[in-house]
DNA sequence: TGTGGAGTCGAAAACGGTTTCGACTCTTAA
DNA sequence: TTAAGAGTCGAAACCGTTTTCGACTCCACA
C-alpha cells in the first residue's frame, strides 16, 4: 500500500503538504496541489481511514441495531428494506454501516462496547426490544442515536403513523359495514399499542363499543401464534365479520388458518394486514393492508443520525412518516347476518 | 474513553506491559497481569480498533458483497438469510461485516479499492454480476475471497448443487408423468448454465429427446418476465404440462398469471419453484420446490472466508451444499391427454 | 530602507495501540 | 565464585494520517 510519505518522497515534499493538498487546505501553492493529486492517483494511492480515524476520531462508520423478538433479524422482509434504506442514504453520504451485537468472538459485550471498540460515529436502531437494558444504556450514551418506531425522550426518532394505519384499516372496515372486528395484535412493545390506540378511535368515531373480546393477543410474523389466535377466535359463538392481524405475514398465516377450518375469505370474514410488503401481492386475492413506507424510514433515520453525528449533537426531534391504505381483495361487505358457527 | 496509557499511569507501569498483559503475553508476572486486567475492567477500558489495526495490520472485518441483477439487494430474502448466516458466523468468530460498494460519498471508487480503504481483512461475495470487471479486479487481488455461486480459479467457492437441484426437480416431474416440460430460466450467469444443465441430464437419463422449446428465457425475481414467459408460453398450440420456474418468487407470480389466464394449478398445469423460501408455504397449494441450504452456504462463505484470511493465504477450493426436495401441491400426474388451447 | 502581511511549506506532536530488543534481577549449576 | 539462563519489564520505534505553529520568502507600501 502506498502511503502520504510515498508521495512526499516522489513529489519532494513533506508528508504534511500532501495531506493539505489531498484535502484541499489553502495554504498550498495551487501548482503543487496538482503535482501531488496527479502523483497519488498515479502512484494509486489510498487513504488508510484507521489511520485517519485515529488521528480525526470520526470512523465514517455508522451502527445498525437491527433484531427483533422472533429473531428473523435481517430476513424479514420489513426491516430488509429499511436496512436497505438506510445503507444506501448513508453510502450516498460516506459512510459505511456496522451491525451492533453483543457477543463479538464469543465474548459478552454491551452494544455500547461494541460501539465504542469501532468507534461508531452514530447508530441507527430498528426492531428491537427498546426496554432492553444495553438499548437504554446505548440511548443515554453520548453517541447520537436514531430509533426507528420507539418514542424515548432521549433520541431522534422516525415513527410510521401507526395510530392512523391501523385507524384507516379500522375506518374502511367499518365503511364496508363491518362492526364484529377483532384485532390480532403483537408483541406488547410501543407501535402496538400506538395501533391499537388507533383501533380504538376508529371504533370510537363510529360509535361502536369497543369490548375485550374485539382484541386478541398475537404476535408479529409468527406462524403458529397467529394459527392459535385463529383457532382461538373461532371457538366463540360469535364470529367476528372481520379479523385484523399483526402484519401481512401473520396475516396470510391466518388466512390460511381459517381456510383449513373452511372459512371463505372475504366471503365470511374479512382479513386485513399490516406492512404492505410484497408477498401481500402474491397471494389471491391481494392482500387488504397499511403499506409502511420503508425506504422513507430507512433513509430519514440515516439521515437525521448523519445531521446529528456531524454536528456532534443529540437531540429528540420525532419525524412521523406516512402510511397508506392499500385495498385488496380479502375484504368485503359483511353478510347482513352474521355466521353462527359456521364449521359443518 | 480510558487508554491504555491510563492504565499504566494507574498501575505504576509501562503501556507495553499493560498492552501484554490485556492480549497475554507470557513475558509478565502473572501478578502484575491480573492486577492490570482487574484496572483495566474499573476503568471501563475498551481497547481502539482503529488504533490496534494500524499496528497489526488486521481490521478484524470482512467485507460482503451482495447485489444482484434486479437490485433488489438485501431485501431478496434468499440473500438476506444468506447475509444473516454470513454475519452470525462472522460475529461468532469476532468479526464485523462491512458492505463493500462502488460509490461511497459520491465519489465512484471500485471494490478493490473500498477494501482496501477499510483495510478489509476478507471478503464474501454473493448474488451478483461476476463477470463485472471490477468484482474480477477483487477476485484477483491478494484480498481472499470466497464467492458464493459461482465458479472462477482465483477463489474460494460455496456452491450450492444446483445441477443436481433442478435434475431432482426435473426428475420429479417426470416420475408423476410429464414429458411435456417447459423450464423458465433465470439471467444467464453461472448457476444458470448449471440449472439447465441438471434439466437437460434428467431429461436425458429418461429418455426424453430435448427440444430447444423446453427453454424459455425469464428472469430471477422479476414480476414482469415471468408473466412475460407465461403469455409466451400459452400462445403455443401445444402446452406443456409442467413449467420450472427460475426462482419461488417467480414460480408464484407465474402461478398468479397461469391463474388469471383460466389455467387450472396443478390440475392443468404442474408448476416447481427453486430455493425453497419461506412464501412457498405461504401460498395455497404449497409450492412444490427445491431448497437451497442458505445458512449453511453463509456459514460456510463465512468460514472458509475467515480461515483464508488467518492463514493470509487464498486457494480455490470448492464446497458444494446440498438441496432439498420439497414436494408441495403445485405438481400432479397430468391429464393422459394433453389439453390443446384450454382457453375457453 | 524597513515593516507588515500574504502565501507556502514542513517539523513535530498526536491519535492508541503492538512489538522488538535490551536491561535488569534472581536462580541455578558448574 | 561465576556464568548461563529464566523471568520481568520498559524504552522506543512503528503503523498512516491530521493539524498546529513556526519559519521562510516575497512583495507592497510607507
Amino acid at each position: 500500500m502506498v502511503t502520504i510519505y510515498d508521495i512526499a518522497n516522489a513529489c519532494g515534499c513533506s508528508s504534511a503538504t500532501v495531506s493539505k493538498a489531498l484535502n484541499n487546505y489553502s495554504d498550498v501553492n495551487i501548482n503543487t496541489k496538482e503535482r501531488i493529486i496527479k502523483k497519488a492517483k498515479e502512484m494509486g494511492f489510498v487513504p488508510n481511514l484507521q489511520a485517519r480515524a485515529l488521528s480525526t476520531k470520526r470512523t465514517w462508520n455508522i451502527g445498525v441495531l437491527f433484531e427483533d423478538k422472533s429473531n428473523s433479524g435481517l430476513t424479514h422482509y420489513y426491516f430488509s428494506q429499511v436496512l436497505q434504506a438506510v445503507k444506501e442514504q448513508a453510502e450516498e453520504k460516506g459512510y459505511d454501516i456496522t451491525f451492533i451485537s453483543k457477543n463479538l468472538g464469543g465474548v459478552e459485550m454491551s452494544y455500547l462496547e461494541h460501539c465504542n471498540r469501532r468507534n461508531i460515529d452514530g447508530v441507527v436502531i430498528a426492531c428491537i426490544d427498546f426496554e432492553d437494558q444495553q438499548v437504554q444504556q446505548l440511548m443515554e450514551s453520548n453517541i447520537p442515536v436514531v430509533v426507528i418506531d420507539y418514542d424515548s425522550e432521549h433520541v431522534s426518532a422516525i415513527m410510521s403513523d401507526n395510530v392512523r394505519g391501523i385507524y384507516e384499516l379500522t375506518h374502511y372496515m367499518i365503511s364496508l359495514g363491518h362492526r364484529d372486528i377483532v384485532y390480532a395484535y403483537g408483541h406488547e412493545v410501543f407501535v402496538t399499542e400506538e395501533r391499537i390506540r388507533g383501533f380504538k378511535k376508529a371504533l370510537e368515531e363510529a360509535k361502536i363499543p369497543f369490548t375485550e373480546d374485539m382484541l386478541v393477543k398475537s404476535r408479529y410474523s409468527e406462524k403458529q401464534a397467529n394459527i392459535d389466535a385463529v383457532t382461538e377466535i373461532l371457538k366463540r359463538d360469535q364470529l367476528p365479520t372481520a379479523i385484523l392481524f399483526p402484519d401481512d405475514y401473520s396475516a396470510i398465516w391466518g388466512i390460511n388458518a381459517l381456510r383449513n377450518n373452511g372459512i371463505k375469505v372475504p366471503e365470511e370474514i374479512s382479513v386485513g394486514g399490516f406492512d404492505g410488503v410484497e408477498i401481500g401481492e402474491m397471494i389471491f386475492p391481494r392482500l387488504t393492508t397499511i403499506r409502511q413506507n420503508t425506504t422513507r424510514l430507512g433513509k430519514e433515520a440515516s439521515l437525521k443520525c448523519i445531521q446529528l453525528l456531524e454536528s456532534k449533537s443529540k437531540d429528540n426531534t420525532k419525524i412521523t412518516v406516512g402510511v397508506e391504505l392499500i385495498p385488496g381483495g380479502t375484504c368485503m361487505a359483511p353478510r347482513l347476518l352474521p355466521c353462527k358457527s359456521p364449521r359443518r
